[in-house]
DNA sequence: CACTTGACCTGTCCGC
DNA sequence: TGCGGACAGGTCAAGT
């Protein structure tokens, strides 16, 4: 769901949105998904003002002026929403956004700024959390310092893509490309569509693919997130973007939720099977399933 | 150590 | 129409 493309287009929309305003009031209902909080959390977040909007693979970070970071991962079902005082948070809404009445039932956050606007966290499954702590320590996070590179920096290279994958070289590749330690921000519908842009079969170990065709993993993984974030990131069911609205690049992708259509490069049916725990998408010709790896 | 499974949740969809 | 169960999949912890 959101992987992070979707993050990434969240992270421009508040970018743009969030800078400057300053915190009036937090109200929060739901103790796991500020799992941090002290009793005065409000009091710590109050007053100040928002400096800049991060991410680092799925993880959002927004600066505050207080020294202070709220980190939030959306996992599956997170949502962040803006709504401008204008807009009608009660009764409607003025566009095309899929969310409408807010706060709602899967409402978990709501900061209001000074000027009457509000971002809402979102999250009907709350598998997401949002915690508050000095921006200082916001690398130091267990996650942080494991979490692999990421994969649109202009300094991630094939070579260096090749031998992170290679550490994992008797795992399936899917499983590997899942690892937010080899390579950050990859999730399932990614994992899917470059593995079907690469012709390779997800359960192939890494070992067992040629470089040749690791090098073209590695130029489609990076296709297709950024396609993605160009098309504001793929809706699958939950995901939508800080206006509310959902992202497009579902319309483009090749495997992911097609099952039982046409492959794009061959014609032959697209299967959905189980890989590394996940539904998987693959074109049973152009992805063929390796043969029994050697000991 | 590498890999798999379960837990965390709730809404949706399917079959009976 | 109701109901049970499978399913959705990011990440961590526990188990094999």
């Amino acid at each position: 769901m959101p992987e992070l493309p979707e993050v990434e287009t969240v992270r421009r929309g508040l970018q743009e949105l969030l800078p400057q305003r300053q915190i009036a009031d937090v109200w929060f209902d739901w103790p796991k998904g500020f799992p941090n909080a002290p009793a005065d959390v409000r009091a710590f977040m109050q007053g100040a003002a928002v400096r800049a909007v991060r991410r680092r693979a799925k993880v959002l970070i927004i600066d505050l002026s207080t020294e202070y970071s709220l980190v939030i991962h959306l996992k599956m079902t997170g949502q962040l929403v803006f709504r401008s005082a204008s807009e009608h948070f009660g009764a409607g809404h003025p566009n095309d956004s899929l969310i409408g009445v807010l706060p709602d039932t899967s409402t978990r956050v709501v900061l209001t700024f000074t000027d009457g606007s509000k971002l809402f966290f979102n999250d009907q499954r709350k598998f997401g959390w949002m915690r508050l702590l000095p921006t200082v320590e916001v690398e130091q996070l267990d996650f942080f310092q494991k979490v692999g590179p990421e994969p649109l920096s202009a300094s991630f290279t094939a070579d260096d893509f090749i031998a992170r994958l290679l550490r994992r070289k008797k795992s399936g590749i899917k499983a590997v490309l899942l690892d937010q330690t080899v390579v950050a921000g990859i999730g399932n519908i990614y994992a899917d569509e470059s593995l079907w842009g690469a012709k390779i079969h997800p359960e192939t170990a890494v070992q067992d693919v040629p470089e040749a065709q690791l090098r073209e993993l590695y130029t489609s993984l990076r296709t297709v997130l950024q396609l993605s974030i160009d098309k504001g990131g793929s809706t699958d069911r939950n995901y939508v973007n800080h206006e509310g609205k959902r992202g497009s690049y579902l319309t483009f992708a090749n495997v992911f939720r097609r099952e039982g259509q046409a492959c794009p490069r061959c014609g032959t049916e697209i299967i959905k099977t189980r890989v590394a725990g996940r539904g998987t998408h693959t074109c049973p010709v152009c992805q063929p399933k390796p043969p029994v790896t050697k000991p």
